[in-house]
DNA sequence: CTGCATCCCCGCCGATACTG
DNA sequence: CAGTATCGGCGGGGATGCAG
């Protein structure tokens, strides 16, 4: 039984609001696993014009370390998000690009995107009062 | 000039896909940094039906620990998401509800979780391929 | 050009104990 | 009931150097 709003306990899933929400299995977990990064949504967002090569991407993001670019493309290419070609030129070019459900990805993202705009007055608002409250 | 799609450098502002994406004052990351963490999607659709007092959050979110439980409800608070009601009874009860902004947060917010849901098999068919690929 | 390997720092988060 | 304080692990991410 209920004994809060919105919970199921005792089965194997968690459920809140109508979402499963347990740690392992949780869809929406997962996605913001791999792309609540600190460089994810940046690559993605830089490919929505057309593939690009390595180090077009790194100069699209300046301050991605050469370490955390490989990671993450290929994090993202793992999921599904991206696919990396080789072309065997001399010396090797690789390009990166995004699959459908990434752009169906972006799609959703970018209404955050939008909502975070809007919305940043409001937030750094709150946070100084809150800070101001608590001298 | 752009050296590539989507980016203007040599500014104080870095855009990406007409997206302000500079490490400070970037609206959509200032977003992801709070709402990302473990707890935080957790809390904020377990207060989608109603305000919830502390140890009400405590039943609903079973695993989590007092300790985050206390810390994302501050964060969530100081940005604005949540408000926080004391209410000095003895002993002392304390309301967590919903703000308009974490309501509207949230309709983005379940976009995001529905796409999620919609995709996983995709995600985990992806995410298969690539890990027998490598072999 | 496109990576991989190593070292290291730091912040998230869990566990536990204590307070008004 | 609703927190606070302290300790410690673990993993994301930066810096640097090496390789095909």
């Amino acid at each position: 039984m209920n004994t809060a709003p919105g919970i199921i306990k005792g089965e194997q899933v968690l459920m809140i609001a109508g979402v499963p929400m347990a740690m392992d299995n949780c869809p929406v977990r997962d996605v913001l696993n791999t792309v609540s990064g600190k460089w994810s949504s940046l690559l993605l967002l830089a490919l929505l014009d057309g593939p690009l090569r390595f180090s077009q991407l790194r100069r699209t993001v300046p301050d991605i370390s050469q370490r955390m670019l490989t990671q993450t493309l290929k994090d993202l290419q793992r999921d599904g998000y991206i696919t990396r070609t080789v072309y065997p030129t001399q010396p090797p070019s690789v390009e990166y690009a995004l699959t459908q459900m990434g752009h169906s990805f972006l799609d959703v993202f970018q209404k955050l995107v939008t909502w975070s705009v809007q919305t940043q007055n409001t937030i750094l608002a709150a946070r100084t009062d809150y800070d101001k409250a608590a001298e």
